[in-house]
DNA sequence: CAGAGTTCATACGGGAAGCGCATGATGTAG
DNA sequence: CTACATCATGCGCTTCCCGTATGAACTCTG
């Protein structure tokens, strides 16, 4: 059963002529009838009684047009679902991030996507930069936002989208707090609060690898998972800390951040992706970007 | 776009492999390969990834085939449904009956009609006569049970499907309640209880008729609309009557029946239709009579 | 690593199906 | 009663679709 002929029968069934319905679907009205006759072949069913050489609707083709309207309009919805989904109009974009893209770069990123592409379901969650590209690379998720160590190559596709200081937290009591920019150097003899090193390696290795070409090592006095936490921290005087900006808002009477004056190289948030993944979805979010 | 793409497509997608789909769908592989490609190049979207010679579906292609068999069902539940109400299994019959057809012809003719059709919407209700012959001819109606007038004719197909004679109906304690069976004139003194004229003036015409033709005229001391009524007024005490057998179920005690032994010709039962009504559900009701 | 086996795509010829034109059959209106 | 309207059908032509044969790319196995 061709969708043409349910077209052609709807038309027909509207017209009740098969003169002028013709002219509307841009056919003969010889080859609309045998259309009709053929419709009827294969159903088997009188879908109109041929009265004086007129055309009315028996019943059973009264019921058949409510059946082929209903069918031609979910044919069209069909198609033009598979091809939104085609063209990542529809679908679901996979994206996962650390914590320390969540202050800026996520937000602004989702914002002009979901602006440009309003029925993808976004499908967020935090994950560690280890387990992002693992994922990335199994297919399992679409985009990573994390920031890969300077120089090294994992597979995967990237793309820089900011690249974000470090900058010191300090209690506002700190003797420096009142400094607008400060030495690494200077914060020597301080308690540090970093990073767990489970969960974030490369920042925290990287930190105190920064503090030991200063010409120190850093005391960790403490560790935490989240950057809320350490900040929560330094606000309560167990230390001072080092993060990547942009950092959370917080009461500037307990803690403040302070840019460093030492020449040390940005870092690079990156979005990631799979360059064999065929998502049309994945198409979509990177002409964003 | 054909259905028959729709299920290639369906069956492609199911085994992943076209050479084997082509088999179940008794084409070669060659032909589904090239349905495949003009159902794509139709919907412009890529349904499956060609990945080193295998078929994958992407995310259009699955979308696409959720779509594709809920097309297919509602089609096949389409066409069926149009097949049914062309057979006359489904679809309503409208259907007319005078008051002394639902005694026992009417609750016979419904529950084999019940059985053998039971998806046919019945659309019941009483009716006179002469509305019936009315609304059969003028197709308001499929089918009229009534009880016409012997050697009349209105243009209508007809079937007797039942002959049913004169009863008298007299109350417990008339004189003649003890005899079996009763000659009319011998109720000439009686006070008479009848259908009033208005609702069955053939019915009545008869009755008196028939009186006259015993040698009185019959003494109305009441009329009624309906066989309940005049039964019950029967029972009373009002008077006698002449009904068309079957006759309501009530109490002996009350009422009784009895034969008349004048030959009085029996009333014809018919079931009427139009010839030219082409309802399937009527060409079923027919077969049955 | 080479060769057999799979699997999808394409070239080609033949046949079926569908289209338009012309015309027939039947009913309608002035 | 004639001109018009309407649906069906015959005919020639084009187009589309099928099957066969074959090519191209990948896989599996000894």
């Amino acid at each position: 059963m061709d969708l043409r002929l349910l077209e052609a029968f709807v038309v027909v069934a509207d017209e009740l002529n098969v003169g002028r319905a013709a002219v509307k679907l841009h056919l003969t009205q010889p080859s609309l009838s045998r259309q009709i006759a053929a419709l009827e072949r294969e159903l088997d069913v009188e879908l109109f009684a041929r009265v004086k050489k007129r055309f009315v609707l028996t019943a059973a083709g009264a019921t058949f047009l409510r059946g082929a309207r209903e069918l031609l309009k979910q044919a069209e919805l069909t198609k033009r679902d598979a091809q939104r989904v085609h063209r990542g109009e529809l679908g679901t974009l996979r994206l996962r991030f650390v914590q320390s893209a969540t202050f800026e770069a996520l937000p602004r990123l989702l914002g002009a996507f979901r602006e440009a592409q309003p029925d993808v379901v976004l499908d967020l969650e935090t994950m560690t930069t280890i387990r992002q590209t693992r994922s990335l690379k199994e297919g399992r998720i679409d985009v990573g936002l994390y920031r890969p160590l300077p120089g090294s190559s994992d597979g995967l596709s990237r793309r820089v989208i900011s690249q974000d200081p470090l900058v010191a937290a300090l209690p506002a009591k700190h003797p420096l707090a009142k400094r607008k920019r400060i030495r690494l150097q200077e914060l020597a003899g301080d308690d540090f609060v970093l990073y767990t090193r489970a969960t974030g390696p490369s920042v925290h290795d990287a930190i105190v690898g920064h503090c030991e070409q200063a010409g120190f090592t850093p005391r960790i006095a403490q560790e935490a998972a989240d950057v809320q936490t350490i900040v929560s921290l330094v606000a309560a005087g167990l230390g001072v800390s080092l993060l990547i900006a942009p950092t959370p808002q917080i009461d500037p009477g307990a803690v403040v951040y302070r840019e460093l004056s030492d020449d040390l190289p940005p870092w690079d948030l990156c979005v990631a992706w799979s360059p064999d993944n065929p998502s049309p979805v994945l198409r979509r979010f990177l002409q964003l970007i």
